[in-house]
DNA sequence: CTTCATCATTTACACATGTAATCAAACAAT
DNA sequence: ATTGTTTGATTACATGTGTAAATGATGAAG
């Protein structure tokens, strides 16, 4: 059984980013990085940090009068999680199949390609 | 100006999916189909359909006494919306970041390596 | 001490989603 | 024509999400 930890909503997801960037953060460096850059108010940041704290996906410090958050889950796990679930649900749980997807819609800048070029070569190397 | 098409959720997509592996079917062919596979009463797929058509991603043709449905979206489009979201919102709307934070991650399959370097074989050759 | 400003905590509210039961229409069977 | 069955349409209800205002606590200023 796996402890499932609830699903972090895609705004708060941002408010993650913000902290990923760099904490721990006041929540008034919080609001100063992500509320105008999504159109939010104060008061929806904090909204968001606290389902965030209910979640336990960050935590927050006392410093004197306010509190200082930090995440608790790392981006790289945040990042596993989404889309591991994403290419379960549409490609058989592959990767190639998505890689193939976007090349056939075009998907793929030519950056893209070789940097996916060097990729398989050092996945080569490794082997 | 975009048009939105109101978001097709998970549990709907999981109805689009059968018809996507073959339609037009009745209502009770895709209650047959995915109904008892996610633990669902034939009331839940109803609901489903009637949620899908108005946000117009099926359709619904008399057929007699009942209709039969049929997909308006195709799978590559959702496909395509649903990853190049994901793709966006975490990877930079890179591909290759993306295969990178599996191959980091042990996510790559040797399979899934072969199928990759053949990807990229395939891209050079049509460079 | 009283008042103001600053945060944080609570409450709010509409819409989406998962899940389903109930109601209604239309045809089939008596 | 009445009744029962099938299937679609309507309604329900809890929880999540986006968005935010109202309230409460706590320290700063006077």
């Amino acid at each position: 059984m796996s402890l499932r930890k609830p699903a972090v909503s895609e705004s708060e997801s941002l408010v993650l980013e913000a902290l990923w960037r760099g904490s721990p953060k006041s929540a008034e460096g919080i609001i100063d990085d992500v509320a105008a850059s999504n159109g939010w108010t104060a008061a929806t940041v904090k909204t968001l940090l606290n389902r965030l704290l209910k979640k336990k996906a960050i935590r927050a410090d006392r410093d004197g009068r306010r509190y200082l958050y930090s995440p608790l889950v790392t981006r790289a796990d945040y990042v596993q999680s989404e889309s591991q679930g994403l290419i379960d649900r549409l490609f058989g749980g592959k990767v190639a199949p998505l890689v193939s997807h976007f090349s056939d819609r075009q998907g793929l800048s030519t950056d893209d390609i070789d940097a996916l070029k060097k990729l398989v070569e050092d996945l080569e190397n490794d082997r």
